[in-house]
DNA sequence: ATGAATTATGCTCATTTTGAGTATAAATAG
DNA sequence: CTATTTATACTCAAAATGAGCATAATTCAT
C-alpha cells in the first residue's frame, strides 16, 4: 500500500430534514444573510463525535433544533469542484468530503418560515396532476442540445429521463440532477464555473450552497425507494391521521397521484394502522382517524407500501 | 458553526469484490503473512484521486488486478474501536473513516486460491437446503443470554433474526452481523477487546481485518436487496449462460433455494435474456444457452427479478 | 330545508402475478 | 434399453392489482 501524501481531509455532515406540513413536502433550510440557503451541516470531529450520526445530531440541534424521527446515511461525496467555497483558511486548504444524511420528522408549525417546499429544488420531479411542463419546454431540448457534444451520456439520459420507450422511474432523482449538473443546466454548474447555460439554469429550481442540492436529490430518491419496502412513511406522520393524509404524504413523496380506493385497500391490508374509532370533520364525509401500529409484536412483515400510481397513463412521449 | 479542533482524518477505501465461480459465491481476499485476510483497500488521497471511486479502482488494480463490472458505494463507517491497528505512525495518530464499496465481477479461474467462499464469513446467512443449524445451536441461545443484560436490544434481535413471529429477512445481513458483534459473539469483538464470548466467536465465521467483515456484510445485504429491483445479477454472469446457472447465482446470493420452473417463467417474462439457439450438454437434457440483452433499447423497465423462495416453509420457530 | 357538491368509504370485476404442482422431453450412465 | 438426471412445458388455484361504479355522510349555497 502506498503512503498517503501530505493533505488534509475534512468531513462535512449535512442533513436533509424532511417533513410534510399541510400536505406539502418540505425541507428544513438555514438561511444566512445573502448566501443561498443551505442544509444544516458541520464538520465531523472525531475527537468529540464517537460516530458520524452523533456529529450530525449535534449540528442539527445547534443549527435548527428539530426533533428527528428517522435518520439514515445516504452517500459520501468526495469529488472536488463542488464545494470550493471554504469560508476560512483551514477549509480552503482542506479537501472536503461530504456525507449526506436523510432525516424525517413529524410536522410542527414552529419555525414555519424556515421550511422550504421541496419541489422548488426539483420542479421536474413533481408529476402530481400531470407531467411537469418544464420537462418538455426546457429540459428535454436543452439535454438534446447538450447530447450533441456529449453523446456518451445518451443512454444515461434515456434511462434517467424515461425517453425512447424507457419508463420514468421516480427513484432516479439523483441521476437526473447529476445529468442536469453535467449538462450545465442547474445553478450549481454556473456557480462552479462549468460550461453552462445560465438562462436555463435560472429556471431549473432553487440553488443551494455547496453540494446540498445533490444531497437533497439523494434524499428524495432514497425516500421514494424506501417507501416501497419499509414503513418509513409513518415517521412523517403525526400520531394520528386520516387515510387521506397518509395518501397525501405518499403522493407528495412519490410525486405522483394515487388511486384512492386502492391505496386504502393497500394500507388496510398492510395492517400498519388501526382505527381509533374517532372521526375528523372537514368538507365532505368525516374521515376516520387512524394511528400507526408501532412494534406491537404483530406478525406483519416489515414490508412497505407497494404504491402504484393512479393514471398508468404516464406515457412518455 | 464551531471550529474543528486539531485532528487528522484518514479515509480508507475498501472493496468487497464478489463473483460466482462453479456455482459458489466468492469474495476476493488479500492474504498477508500471519494476519487475518482482508479486502483490497487503501487510503483515499484527494491529491491524486479526483473521486473516491478512482481511488478504490487504483487499490483494486494494484492489489488484486481484478476487472470490475458493477461498482457501488455502500456505506461510510466512522466509529472508533473497530480499526485501531494502525500499521504506521500516521495511521496510528489519525482517525480512520472507512468507505465500503461493493464490486461485482464475472468469474475467471485465474488466481482461484485468492477467492474465499462468502458464506464462511456468515454461515448463518446460507439457508439453501435448510435453516442453518448454527442458528439454533449456538446463535439464538447466546443471543438470549446476552439479552438478559442488554434487553434494550430485544426488539432489534427479534426483527433481525426473525424471532417471535417476525420474518427472517435475508436483506438484514448487516443488522445481524452488528448484533453479533455487539453481543460479543464474533471474532472482531474479541479482537477489539469488547466483552465477548470467545469460544462461541471461534465458531461464528472467519475473522477479517479491521472492519472488513462489516463491509462484506453490508455488501451482501445490499446485493440481496438490489437483485430484486435492478438487473445487477448479470454483472455476475459470463456472457453466455444457462438458466440453471442464472438460478444458481441467484440462489447463492439470496442464500435460498428457488422453485426452478417459476424462476424460469420469471426470467423469460422479464425479457432480460435471449436464447442463442445453442445448447450445452451435461448430465440430463441439454440446457439452452442464453445471453443477457444489454441496452438494446427494449421497452423493458429496469426492474429486477422479484425472486421468491421455494419452500415458503421457511418457518421460524 | 333542500339539492348540489364534496369527501370518504365500500364493493365488484377482469386481469395479472404468484406459488405449487404435474407432465414431458432429451440427454447420460450403467 | 432402462433407470436416472436435468431441462422445459403446462396447469390450476389463490392472491394481488388496476380500474371503476356505488353509496354514505357531510358542508355549502340558495
Amino acid at each position: 500500500m502506498s503512503n498517503p501524501s501530505s493533505f488534509e481531509i475534512l468531513i462535512d455532515l449535512a442533513t436533509a430534514i424532511l417533513r410534510v406540513e399541510n400536505g406539502r413536502l418540505e425541507c428544513r433550510l438555514v438561511q444566512e444573510s445573502k448566501a443561498p440557503p443551505r442544509l444544516p451541516f458541520g464538520p465531523f470531529m472525531p475527537e468529540s463525535h464517537r460516530t458520524m450520526e452523533i456529529g450530525l445530531r449535534q449540528w442539527v440541534r445547534e443549527q435548527v433544533g428539530v426533533e428527528l424521527a428517522h435518520v439514515e446515511q445516504l452517500y459520501t461525496f468526495a469529488d472536488q469542484g463542488r464545494a470550493d467555497q471554504g469560508s476560512n483558511a483551514r477549509e480552503a486548504r482542506a479537501h472536503t468530503v461530504s456525507v449526506g444524511y436523510l432525516a424525517l420528522t413529524t410536522s410542527t408549525a414552529e419555525a414555519a418560515d424556515k421550511w422550504g417546499a421541496l419541489y422548488q429544488f426539483f420542479p421536474w420531479e413533481d408529476w402530481r396532476g400531470a407531467r411537469p411542463a418544464i420537462l418538455d419546454e426546457m429540459i428535454m431540448p436543452a439535454l438534446d442540445n447538450w447530447l450533441k457534444k456529449a453523446d456518451h451520456a445518451t443512454e444515461r439520459v434515456r434511462l434517467a429521463f424515461g425517453r425512447d420507450g424507457a419508463q420514468w422511474d421516480e427513484e432516479f432523482v439523483l441521476e437526473r440532477y447529476e445529468l442536469l449538473y453535467e449538462a450545465g443546466l442547474v445553478g450549481e454548474a454556473v456557480r462552479d464555473g462549468r460550461k453552462s447555460t445560465a438562462d436555463i439554469a435560472a429556471h431549473l429550481g432553487t440553488l443551494l450552497q455547496l453540494d446540498h442540492r445533490r444531497i437533497l436529490a439523494t434524499a428524495l430518491g432514497r425516500l421514494r425507494a424506501k417507501l416501497k419496502y419499509r414503513p418509513v412513511l409513518f415517521d412523517l406522520m403525526a400520531e394520528e391521521f386520516t387515510l387521506r393524509q397518509l395518501q397525501d404524504t405518499t403522493e407528495q413523496v412519490m410525486g405522483v397521484e394515487l388511486h384512492t380506493q386502492n391505496f386504502r385497500r393497500l394500507v388496510e391490508k398492510s395492517e400498519f394502522v388501526t382505527p381509533t374509532g374517532r372521526t375528523v370533520k372537514a368538507r365532505g364525509r368525516p374521515a376516520e382517524i387512524f394511528r400507526f401500529r408501532h412494534n406491537d409484536r404483530a406478525e406483519r412483515p416489515l414490508s412497505g407500501l407497494r404504491v402504484s400510481s393512479r393514471s398508468s397513463g404516464r406515457k412518455n412521449r
